[in-house]
RNA sequence: AGGGGUAGAUGGGUGGUCGCAGGUGUAAGCCUGAGGAAAGUCCGGGCAUCAAAGGGCGGAAUGGUUCUUAACGGGAACCGGGGGUAACCCCAGGGAAAGUGCCACAGAAAAUAUACCGCCUCGCUUCUUGCGGGGUAAGGGUGAAAAGGUGAGGUAAGAGCUCACCAGCGCACGGGCGACCGGGCGGCUUGGUAAACCCCAUUCGAUGCAAGGCCAAAGUGGGUGCCGCCGAGAGGCGGUAUGGAUGGCCCGUCCAAAACCCGGGUAGGCCGCACAAGAUCCAGGGCAACCUGAAUCACCAGAGGAAUGAUCACUGUCCCGCUUCCGGCGGGAUACAGAACCCGGCUUACAGCCUACCCCUUUUU
Protein backbone atom coordinates (compact mmCIF):
# COMPACT_ATOMS: atom_id res chain seq x y z
CA UNK A 1 0.00 0.00 0.00
CA UNK A 2 1.39 3.37 -1.02
CA UNK A 3 0.42 6.61 -0.26
CA UNK A 4 1.36 8.61 -3.87
CA UNK A 5 -0.92 10.60 -6.35
CA UNK A 6 1.12 10.85 -9.87
CA UNK A 7 0.40 12.29 -12.51
CA UNK A 8 -0.55 8.98 -14.13
CA UNK A 9 -3.60 8.33 -11.56
CA UNK A 10 -4.96 11.79 -12.74
CA UNK A 11 -7.39 12.43 -15.73
CA UNK A 12 -5.86 14.67 -18.72
CA UNK A 13 -8.11 16.54 -21.01
CA UNK A 14 -8.82 13.79 -23.64
CA UNK A 15 -10.15 10.92 -20.94
CA UNK A 16 -13.64 14.01 -20.42
CA UNK A 17 -14.03 13.57 -24.24
CA UNK A 18 -17.15 11.61 -25.39
CA UNK A 19 -16.92 9.67 -22.18
CA UNK A 20 -20.44 7.84 -20.81
CA UNK A 21 -20.01 8.46 -16.96
CA UNK A 22 -22.48 6.37 -14.58
CA UNK A 23 -23.34 8.68 -11.54
CA UNK A 24 -22.81 5.63 -8.93
CA UNK A 25 -23.56 7.69 -5.63
CA UNK A 26 -23.83 11.31 -3.98
CA UNK A 27 -23.56 13.16 -0.40
CA UNK A 28 -24.83 16.54 0.75
CA UNK A 29 -21.70 18.43 -0.90
CA UNK A 30 -20.28 15.75 -3.54
CA UNK A 31 -21.34 13.16 -6.12
CA UNK A 32 -19.02 9.91 -7.26
CA UNK A 33 -19.28 9.33 -11.09
CA UNK A 34 -17.37 6.60 -12.89
CA UNK A 35 -15.98 5.10 -15.76
CA UNK A 36 -14.00 1.59 -16.73
CA UNK A 37 -10.52 2.98 -18.24
CA UNK A 38 -8.15 0.95 -20.55
CA UNK A 39 -5.72 0.60 -17.71
CA UNK A 40 -4.52 -1.64 -14.61
CA UNK A 41 -4.74 1.37 -12.00
CA UNK A 42 -7.59 3.70 -10.80
CA UNK A 43 -7.66 7.16 -11.37
CA UNK A 44 -9.11 10.23 -10.26
CA UNK A 45 -10.40 13.65 -10.64
CA UNK A 46 -12.01 16.55 -9.25
CA UNK A 47 -14.24 18.51 -10.53
CA UNK A 48 -15.63 22.15 -9.48
CA UNK A 49 -18.08 24.43 -10.83
CA UNK A 50 -16.74 28.39 -10.46
CA UNK A 51 -19.94 29.18 -9.05
CA UNK A 52 -19.52 27.06 -6.00
CA UNK A 53 -16.77 29.42 -4.34
CA UNK A 54 -14.16 31.53 -5.35
CA UNK A 55 -10.13 30.11 -6.58
CA UNK A 56 -8.80 29.44 -2.65
CA UNK A 57 -11.96 27.73 -1.69
CA UNK A 58 -11.95 25.43 -5.10
CA UNK A 59 -8.14 25.02 -4.41
CA UNK A 60 -8.12 23.86 -0.58
CA UNK A 61 -11.78 21.63 -1.58
CA UNK A 62 -9.88 20.11 -4.61
CA UNK A 63 -6.37 19.40 -2.75
CA UNK A 64 -8.31 18.30 0.47
CA UNK A 65 -10.29 15.84 -1.54
CA UNK A 66 -6.88 14.48 -3.66
CA UNK A 67 -5.49 14.10 -0.04
CA UNK A 68 -8.52 11.84 0.92
CA UNK A 69 -7.52 9.75 -2.39
CA UNK A 70 -3.82 9.78 -1.40
CA UNK A 71 -4.30 8.29 2.20
CA UNK A 72 -7.37 5.90 1.21
CA UNK A 73 -6.45 4.69 -2.24
CA UNK A 74 -8.00 0.84 -1.34
CA UNK A 75 -11.52 2.31 -1.08
CA UNK A 76 -11.38 2.84 -4.70
CA UNK A 77 -11.80 0.06 -7.44
CA UNK A 78 -9.05 -0.83 -9.69
CA UNK A 79 -9.25 0.42 -13.30
CA UNK A 80 -12.30 2.68 -13.02
CA UNK A 81 -12.09 6.77 -13.40
CA UNK A 82 -13.30 8.32 -10.66
CA UNK A 83 -14.74 11.35 -11.03
CA UNK A 84 -15.79 13.68 -7.37
CA UNK A 85 -18.19 16.93 -8.68
CA UNK A 86 -18.32 18.99 -5.76
CA UNK A 87 -21.96 20.56 -5.52
CA UNK A 88 -21.29 22.94 -2.98
CA UNK A 89 -18.72 23.88 -0.53
CA UNK A 90 -18.93 22.21 3.05
CA UNK A 91 -19.24 24.47 6.06
CA UNK A 92 -16.02 23.14 7.36
CA UNK A 93 -13.23 22.73 5.00
CA UNK A 94 -10.68 20.35 7.25
CA UNK A 95 -9.47 17.22 6.21
CA UNK A 96 -11.15 15.70 8.62
CA UNK A 97 -14.86 16.19 7.11
CA UNK A 98 -13.93 15.73 3.73
CA UNK A 99 -12.34 12.35 4.46
CA UNK A 100 -15.79 11.24 6.21
CA UNK A 101 -18.25 12.17 3.88
CA UNK A 102 -16.05 10.29 1.08
CA UNK A 103 -15.55 7.63 3.24
CA UNK A 104 -19.81 7.70 2.92
CA UNK A 105 -19.89 8.13 -0.64
CA UNK A 106 -17.74 5.28 -0.94
CA UNK A 107 -19.81 2.99 0.83
CA UNK A 108 -23.02 3.91 -0.80
CA UNK A 109 -21.70 3.00 -4.16
CA UNK A 110 -21.11 -0.75 -3.83
CA UNK A 111 -23.65 -2.34 -5.12
CA UNK A 112 -23.23 -0.59 -8.99
CA UNK A 113 -20.01 -1.26 -9.24
CA UNK A 114 -20.37 -5.14 -9.08
CA UNK A 115 -23.10 -5.00 -11.08
CA UNK A 116 -21.35 -3.55 -13.79
CA UNK A 117 -18.59 -6.35 -13.35
C1' A B 1 -1.72 64.33 25.85
C1' G B 2 -5.78 64.24 22.28
C1' G B 3 -7.59 64.73 17.23
C1' G B 4 -6.25 64.81 12.09
C1' G B 5 -3.36 64.71 7.12
C1' U B 6 0.25 62.39 3.80
C1' A B 7 3.71 58.64 2.39
C1' G B 8 5.52 53.81 3.23
C1' A B 9 6.90 48.83 5.35
C1' U B 10 5.08 44.02 7.13
C1' G B 11 1.41 40.26 5.62
C1' G B 12 3.79 35.23 11.38
C1' G B 13 8.29 31.80 12.64
C1' U B 14 11.08 26.95 13.54
C1' G B 15 11.35 21.68 13.24
C1' G B 16 9.47 16.52 12.18
C1' U B 17 6.34 12.97 9.17
C1' C B 18 3.47 11.80 4.56
C1' G B 19 2.88 13.85 -0.49
C1' C B 20 3.01 17.08 -5.46
C1' A B 21 5.62 19.99 -9.68
C1' G B 22 10.17 21.63 -12.14
C1' G B 23 15.57 21.45 -12.61
C1' U B 24 19.95 18.47 -11.96
C1' G B 25 22.04 13.57 -11.35
C1' U B 26 23.42 6.55 -13.61
C1' A B 27 21.28 6.47 -8.82
C1' A B 28 20.80 7.85 -3.79
C1' G B 29 20.02 12.54 -3.25
C1' C B 30 20.29 17.88 -3.68
C1' C B 31 18.13 22.73 -5.11
C1' U B 32 13.74 25.62 -6.10
C1' G B 33 8.36 26.28 -5.82
C1' A B 34 2.27 32.17 -5.31
C1' G B 35 0.93 37.92 -4.18
C1' G B 36 0.96 43.01 -2.60
C1' A B 37 -2.59 42.99 -4.59
C1' A B 38 -1.22 36.86 -8.11
C1' A B 39 -7.82 39.83 -8.13
C1' G B 40 -11.03 43.23 -11.37
C1' U B 41 -9.58 42.70 -16.80
C1' C B 42 -10.03 49.16 -16.80
C1' C B 43 -5.71 51.34 -19.87
C1' G B 44 -0.66 51.08 -22.20
C1' G B 45 3.41 48.24 -24.33
C1' G B 46 6.55 43.86 -25.75
C1' C B 47 5.72 39.48 -28.65
C1' A B 48 2.84 36.68 -32.52
C1' U B 49 -0.20 36.11 -36.84
C1' C B 50 -3.24 38.31 -40.40
C1' A B 51 -1.83 39.73 -48.46
C1' A B 52 2.49 45.67 -48.03
C1' A B 53 -0.61 46.15 -43.08
C1' G B 54 -1.23 51.97 -47.85
C1' G B 55 -5.22 56.10 -48.49
C1' G B 56 -10.31 57.82 -47.56
C1' C B 57 -15.05 57.51 -45.05
C1' G B 58 -17.01 55.59 -40.73
C1' G B 59 -15.92 54.31 -35.62
C1' A B 60 -13.40 54.67 -30.83
C1' A B 61 -10.53 57.20 -27.14
C1' U B 62 -8.42 61.50 -24.82
C1' G B 63 -9.33 66.91 -23.26
C1' G B 64 -5.59 73.20 -18.38
C1' U B 65 0.03 73.73 -19.35
C1' U B 66 5.00 71.98 -19.42
C1' C B 67 7.72 67.75 -18.57
C1' U B 68 8.50 62.34 -17.85
C1' U B 69 8.29 57.41 -20.07
C1' A B 70 8.99 51.84 -24.52
C1' A B 71 3.94 53.57 -24.14
C1' C B 72 -0.43 55.25 -21.61
C1' G B 73 -6.32 57.52 -20.29
C1' G B 74 -0.21 56.51 -15.75
C1' G B 75 3.25 59.78 -12.99
C1' A B 76 5.61 64.75 -11.55
C1' A B 77 5.67 69.99 -11.10
C1' C B 78 2.93 74.19 -12.05
C1' C B 79 -1.79 77.17 -13.49
C1' G B 80 -7.18 77.93 -12.70
C1' G B 81 -11.72 76.65 -9.81
C1' G B 82 -13.94 74.41 -5.23
C1' G B 83 -13.67 72.43 0.11
C1' G B 84 -11.11 72.63 4.99
C1' U B 85 -8.98 76.81 11.01
C1' A B 86 -4.69 74.09 8.98
C1' A B 87 -1.54 69.98 7.22
C1' C B 88 -3.94 68.76 2.86
C1' C B 89 -7.80 67.01 -0.42
C1' C B 90 -11.17 67.14 -4.85
C1' C B 91 -12.14 68.67 -10.36
C1' A B 92 -13.80 64.84 -18.32
C1' G B 93 -10.54 71.59 -16.26
C1' G B 94 -11.19 72.80 -24.80
C1' G B 95 -15.53 75.40 -27.47
C1' A B 96 -22.40 77.65 -25.61
C1' A B 97 -21.75 85.27 -30.60
C1' A B 98 -20.88 77.64 -36.05
C1' G B 99 -25.58 75.23 -35.86
C1' U B 100 -29.61 72.03 -33.73
C1' G B 101 -31.99 70.41 -29.30
C1' C B 102 -33.49 70.40 -24.06
C1' C B 103 -34.58 73.33 -19.38
C1' A B 104 -39.55 68.86 -15.24
C1' C B 105 -42.69 71.11 -11.15
C1' A B 106 -43.78 75.94 -9.79
C1' G B 107 -44.20 80.61 -12.07
C1' A B 108 -46.97 86.14 -15.71
C1' A B 109 -42.62 84.80 -18.29
C1' A B 110 -37.32 79.50 -19.12
C1' A B 111 -34.77 82.80 -24.10
C1' U B 112 -36.53 86.49 -31.43
C1' A B 113 -38.03 88.05 -23.42
C1' U B 114 -42.38 88.64 -20.63
C1' A B 115 -46.71 92.63 -17.50
C1' C B 116 -49.87 88.17 -12.66
C1' C B 117 -49.62 91.51 -8.32
C1' G B 118 -47.49 96.27 -7.69
C1' C B 119 -45.77 101.45 -9.31
C1' C B 120 -46.74 105.80 -12.77
C1' U B 121 -49.88 108.15 -16.34
C1' C B 122 -54.16 109.05 -19.74
C1' G B 123 -59.47 108.31 -21.00
C1' C B 124 -64.45 106.89 -19.46
C1' U B 125 -67.43 106.07 -15.21
C1' U B 126 -68.13 107.25 -10.16
C1' C B 127 -70.14 107.71 -3.34
C1' U B 128 -66.13 104.44 -2.46
C1' U B 129 -64.45 102.52 -6.84
C1' G B 130 -64.45 99.90 -11.38
C1' C B 131 -63.25 99.26 -16.66
C1' G B 132 -60.02 100.19 -20.80
C1' G B 133 -55.28 102.14 -23.29
C1' G B 134 -50.10 103.22 -22.53
C1' G B 135 -45.26 103.36 -19.78
C1' U B 136 -42.24 100.55 -16.31
C1' A B 137 -38.16 94.83 -14.67
C1' A B 138 -36.99 99.24 -8.90
C1' G B 139 -40.32 95.91 -5.42
C1' G B 140 -43.54 91.04 -4.46
C1' G B 141 -44.21 85.92 -5.28
C1' U B 142 -42.12 80.99 -8.16
C1' G B 143 -37.82 78.33 -9.21
C1' A B 144 -31.65 74.98 -9.48
C1' A B 145 -31.57 79.28 -12.66
C1' A B 146 -35.46 85.55 -13.87
C1' A B 147 -31.71 88.96 -18.75
C1' G B 148 -24.99 91.74 -14.80
C1' G B 149 -24.24 93.10 -8.83
C1' U B 150 -23.88 97.25 -5.00
C1' G B 151 -24.31 102.47 -4.21
C1' A B 152 -25.38 107.42 -6.01
C1' G B 153 -27.63 110.59 -9.59
C1' G B 154 -31.85 110.78 -12.64
C1' U B 155 -37.30 110.18 -13.67
C1' A B 156 -44.39 110.77 -13.94
C1' A B 157 -42.73 105.91 -12.30
C1' G B 158 -38.52 103.42 -13.91
C1' A B 159 -34.45 101.49 -16.64
C1' G B 160 -26.33 101.01 -18.02
C1' C B 161 -30.48 106.22 -19.00
C1' U B 162 -25.68 108.54 -16.55
C1' C B 163 -21.47 107.86 -13.03
C1' A B 164 -18.10 105.08 -9.32
C1' C B 165 -16.44 100.26 -7.74
C1' C B 166 -16.88 94.90 -8.66
C1' A B 167 -17.92 90.70 -12.25
C1' G B 168 -17.78 89.59 -17.41
C1' C B 169 -16.30 90.97 -22.71
C1' G B 170 -12.75 93.26 -26.25
C1' C B 171 -7.93 95.66 -27.27
C1' A B 172 -2.91 96.56 -26.93
C1' C B 173 1.28 96.65 -23.15
C1' G B 174 4.54 94.18 -19.34
C1' G B 175 6.03 89.28 -17.00
C1' G B 176 6.16 83.78 -17.77
C1' C B 177 8.58 78.17 -22.49
C1' G B 178 3.26 77.76 -21.38
C1' A B 179 -1.59 77.21 -18.76
C1' C B 180 -1.94 82.12 -16.87
C1' C B 181 -0.91 86.59 -14.00
C1' G B 182 -0.52 92.11 -13.46
C1' G B 183 -1.94 96.98 -13.94
C1' G B 184 -4.17 100.18 -18.17
C1' C B 185 -7.79 101.65 -21.86
C1' G B 186 -12.53 100.95 -24.33
C1' G B 187 -17.75 100.37 -25.37
C1' C B 188 -21.47 99.68 -21.28
C1' U B 189 -23.38 93.46 -21.39
C1' U B 190 -24.34 88.29 -25.12
C1' G B 191 -28.94 82.49 -18.92
C1' G B 192 -27.76 77.15 -18.10
C1' U B 193 -26.75 72.38 -20.32
C1' A B 194 -21.44 69.68 -24.60
C1' A B 195 -20.79 62.18 -18.88
C1' A B 196 -27.34 66.19 -25.29
C1' C B 197 -26.12 65.94 -30.63
C1' C B 198 -22.17 68.56 -32.33
C1' C B 199 -17.45 71.57 -33.48
C1' C B 200 -12.05 71.80 -32.64
C1' A B 201 -7.21 69.52 -31.50
C1' U B 202 -4.42 64.99 -30.75
C1' U B 203 -4.05 59.58 -30.94
C1' C B 204 -5.61 54.67 -32.68
C1' G B 205 -5.17 48.70 -38.57
C1' A B 206 -7.46 43.93 -36.46
C1' U B 207 -7.10 39.79 -33.32
C1' G B 208 -4.93 37.89 -28.62
C1' C B 209 -0.33 32.64 -26.04
C1' A B 210 -7.11 28.90 -26.94
C1' A B 211 -1.70 34.33 -30.52
C1' G B 212 1.36 31.47 -33.37
C1' G B 213 5.35 27.76 -35.13
C1' C B 214 7.04 22.57 -35.73
C1' C B 215 6.20 17.10 -35.58
C1' A B 216 2.22 13.91 -36.24
C1' A B 217 -1.18 8.10 -34.64
C1' A B 218 -6.18 7.49 -36.71
C1' G B 219 -9.28 8.70 -40.70
C1' U B 220 -9.29 10.60 -45.76
C1' G B 221 -7.11 12.22 -50.75
C1' G B 222 -7.86 17.19 -52.77
C1' G B 223 -7.56 21.17 -56.47
C1' U B 224 -7.61 22.82 -61.58
C1' G B 225 -13.79 29.39 -63.44
C1' C B 226 -17.69 30.06 -67.26
C1' C B 227 -19.57 29.92 -72.41
C1' G B 228 -19.43 28.28 -77.64
C1' C B 229 -17.69 24.80 -81.37
C1' C B 230 -15.47 19.97 -82.71
C1' G B 231 -15.19 14.89 -80.82
C1' A B 232 -18.09 8.26 -79.22
C1' G B 233 -14.95 9.56 -75.17
C1' A B 234 -10.43 11.37 -73.23
C1' G B 235 -9.62 15.95 -74.63
C1' G B 236 -8.57 20.07 -78.13
C1' C B 237 -9.43 25.07 -80.15
C1' G B 238 -11.52 29.92 -79.58
C1' G B 239 -13.91 33.76 -76.71
C1' U B 240 -15.17 36.34 -72.20
C1' A B 241 -13.29 38.58 -67.53
C1' U B 242 -14.44 36.47 -63.71
C1' G B 243 -13.65 34.21 -58.93
C1' G B 244 -11.19 34.62 -54.20
C1' A B 245 -8.60 37.61 -50.09
C1' U B 246 -8.37 42.31 -47.56
C1' G B 247 -12.98 40.86 -40.77
C1' G B 248 -17.68 47.99 -40.93
C1' C B 249 -17.47 50.01 -46.13
C1' C B 250 -14.96 51.99 -50.58
C1' C B 251 -10.49 52.71 -53.34
C1' G B 252 -6.07 50.56 -54.04
C1' U B 253 -3.30 46.14 -53.81
C1' C B 254 -2.48 40.88 -53.94
C1' C B 255 -3.55 35.61 -55.38
C1' A B 256 -5.48 31.88 -59.07
C1' A B 257 -6.18 29.98 -64.54
C1' A B 258 -4.01 23.64 -68.54
C1' A B 259 -0.83 20.63 -67.54
C1' C B 260 0.14 18.65 -63.84
C1' C B 261 0.57 20.44 -58.73
C1' C B 262 0.31 19.31 -53.73
C1' G B 263 -0.93 17.13 -49.33
C1' G B 264 -3.93 19.61 -45.77
C1' G B 265 -4.71 18.08 -40.89
C1' U B 266 -7.77 15.65 -35.78
C1' A B 267 -6.15 13.04 -31.01
C1' G B 268 -1.48 13.60 -28.88
C1' G B 269 3.53 15.69 -28.31
C1' C B 270 7.35 19.63 -28.57
C1' C B 271 8.39 24.86 -28.89
C1' G B 272 6.47 29.75 -27.73
C1' C B 273 7.77 29.65 -21.76
C1' A B 274 10.79 33.00 -18.36
C1' C B 275 17.47 37.21 -18.99
C1' A B 276 13.44 40.78 -18.52
C1' A B 277 11.68 48.37 -20.03
C1' G B 278 15.39 42.28 -14.43
C1' A B 279 16.79 42.65 -9.03
C1' U B 280 20.08 44.79 -5.21
C1' C B 281 23.19 48.73 -4.07
C1' C B 282 26.32 53.09 -4.94
C1' A B 283 27.70 57.85 -7.36
C1' G B 284 26.19 62.20 -10.20
C1' G B 285 22.16 65.50 -12.34
C1' G B 286 16.95 67.29 -11.53
C1' C B 287 12.04 70.91 -6.99
C1' A B 288 10.03 66.14 -8.53
C1' A B 289 8.31 62.17 -11.82
C1' C B 290 12.76 60.53 -13.77
C1' C B 291 17.56 60.33 -16.30
C1' U B 292 22.98 59.01 -16.78
C1' G B 293 27.04 55.93 -15.20
C1' A B 294 29.48 51.95 -12.33
C1' A B 295 29.49 47.33 -9.45
C1' U B 296 27.30 42.68 -7.90
C1' C B 297 23.68 38.55 -8.57
C1' A B 298 21.42 34.40 -11.51
C1' C B 299 19.05 26.65 -11.12
C1' C B 300 15.94 30.57 -8.26
C1' A B 301 7.61 29.15 -9.82
C1' G B 302 6.64 27.37 -14.77
C1' A B 303 1.42 24.12 -14.01
C1' G B 304 -1.65 22.46 -18.20
C1' G B 305 -9.34 19.17 -15.97
C1' A B 306 -4.03 23.10 -14.01
C1' A B 307 1.93 21.49 -8.92
C1' U B 308 3.08 25.06 -4.88
C1' G B 309 -0.43 20.56 -0.19
C1' A B 310 -1.81 17.81 4.46
C1' U B 311 -0.77 16.89 9.46
C1' C B 312 1.75 17.10 14.35
C1' A B 313 4.76 19.72 17.99
C1' C B 314 6.80 24.19 19.87
C1' U B 315 6.34 29.33 19.39
C1' G B 316 5.37 34.99 17.85
C1' U B 317 1.54 39.06 17.98
C1' C B 318 -3.24 40.87 19.81
C1' C B 319 -7.82 40.42 22.88
C1' C B 320 -10.76 38.41 27.14
C1' G B 321 -11.14 35.90 31.96
C1' C B 322 -8.88 33.94 36.49
C1' U B 323 -4.83 34.49 39.80
C1' U B 324 -1.09 37.84 41.35
C1' C B 325 5.33 39.58 44.01
C1' C B 326 8.08 39.05 39.15
C1' G B 327 4.78 36.08 36.65
C1' G B 328 1.60 31.96 35.53
C1' C B 329 -2.91 29.31 33.75
C1' G B 330 -7.25 28.84 30.46
C1' G B 331 -10.00 30.42 26.14
C1' G B 332 -10.35 33.08 21.52
C1' A B 333 -8.52 35.82 17.11
C1' U B 334 -4.49 35.77 13.19
C1' A B 335 -7.06 39.36 7.09
C1' C B 336 -7.88 39.99 1.73
C1' A B 337 -6.92 36.35 -1.26
C1' G B 338 -4.16 31.43 -5.54
C1' A B 339 0.48 32.57 -10.84
C1' A B 340 -1.87 30.61 -16.31
C1' C B 341 2.76 34.51 -22.26
C1' C B 342 5.51 38.59 -19.97
C1' C B 343 6.08 43.66 -18.29
C1' G B 344 4.43 49.29 -16.81
C1' G B 345 0.18 51.51 -14.52
C1' C B 346 -4.88 52.23 -12.60
C1' U B 347 -8.91 50.49 -9.55
C1' U B 348 -10.88 47.52 -5.78
C1' A B 349 -10.22 44.05 -1.15
C1' C B 350 -7.31 43.61 3.40
C1' A B 351 -6.90 41.03 10.54
C1' G B 352 -3.20 42.86 13.41
C1' C B 353 1.18 45.57 14.00
C1' C B 354 5.09 49.16 12.80
C1' U B 355 7.78 53.65 10.72
C1' A B 356 8.62 58.71 8.95
C1' C B 357 7.17 63.70 8.13
C1' C B 358 3.49 67.52 8.72
C1' C B 359 -1.06 70.29 10.82
C1' C B 360 -4.64 71.78 14.75
C1' U B 361 -6.29 72.03 19.95
C1' U B 362 -5.14 71.83 25.18
C1' U B 363 -1.62 71.81 29.32
C1' U B 364 3.29 73.08 31.28
C1' U B 365 7.69 76.16 30.76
Amino acid sequence: MNYTLTKNERLKRGDFRGTQWTKCSETKHFSLLIHKNRYEFKRIAVTIRKQVGDAVVRNRVRRLIKESYRLHKDLFVEGYDNLIKVKRVPHKIFLKEIEDELGNLLRTRKIHTSTRQ
